[in-house]
DNA sequence: ATAACAGTTGAACAACTATTCAACTGTAAA
DNA sequence: TTTACAGTTGAATAGTTGTTCAACTGTTAT
């Protein structure tokens, strides 16, 4: 019966740092959200939204026209922004328009591109 | 035979600027892209090994350590980073040593943790 | 050579996700 | 009160993804 060693920090080959980077790090929480939160950029309709509605405010119908979807997908897809705090509705009549929630938004997008750019 | 007309612009009840802002939103290849680049981050594993590289360099079982997963799970999700150039790596002797490859990984994430600590 | 350690890789499987379809709510006009 | 339009929602399905398992490569020590 021995006390359980890592073999890398047992040996000291290298850093073995592990247990001070871990008391560092945030909780398994923050991760997940965090991740949920990235989820939601992670799709093409999605960020064509955004970056549609970046430009102003537009209703359910000019979007499916935009994207040339189904309503049905475009407004799943405005319920996860919705679900996201990444956008905002109003109703008008028979309209509902959308427009962003958030100022993170624009540059959460331009840092990502600005990193594909780079890459290219 | 007539031509199609999107009910939206035909009624003119609202904006209907669809057609000026469709030429001012990228290529469908860019949002694609732009996707890939935000699933990697949309990860909790993945999110965990990125933010204990921005510490400094480690090899891959320091990470497994870390993170308690097995070597090839950990193996696997570096391969995603790897594959979209966020990290990179060296070899030394049996260890591979990986480190952050991209300024805009701190950005990214600070940006989007901000998002998340202001809608809280 | 052989054994042990560090890491990678492909296949398999379970869990998740984006879209479609059909049925629904709400608003406005006839 | 119908009818039509704008939008939402739940179920179903096809495609994707994260983890595990087993087999593999590469390096070092015996």
């Amino acid at each position: 019966m021995v006390e359980y060693v890592p073999v890398c920090e047992a040996e000291e080959h290298h850093t073995s740092a592990t247990k001070a980077i871990a008391s560092t790090l945030p909780s398994d929480h923050f991760f997940m959200d965090l991740a949920d939160c990235f989820k939601v950029f992670g799709d093409p309709t999605r960020l064509k939204i955004l970056l549609a509605l970046d430009q102003g405010e537009l209703c359910v119908c000019d979007l499916v026209d935009l994207i040339g979807m189904t309503k049905s997908a475009i407004s799943h897809q405005l319920s996860s922004l919705r679900a996201a705090r990444l956008v905002k509705y109003r109703r008008e009549g028979k309209n509902v328009f959308y427009s962003l929630d958030d100022d993170h938004v624009h540059r959460i997008i331009a840092c990502a591109a600005q990193h594909l750019n780079e890459n290219k």
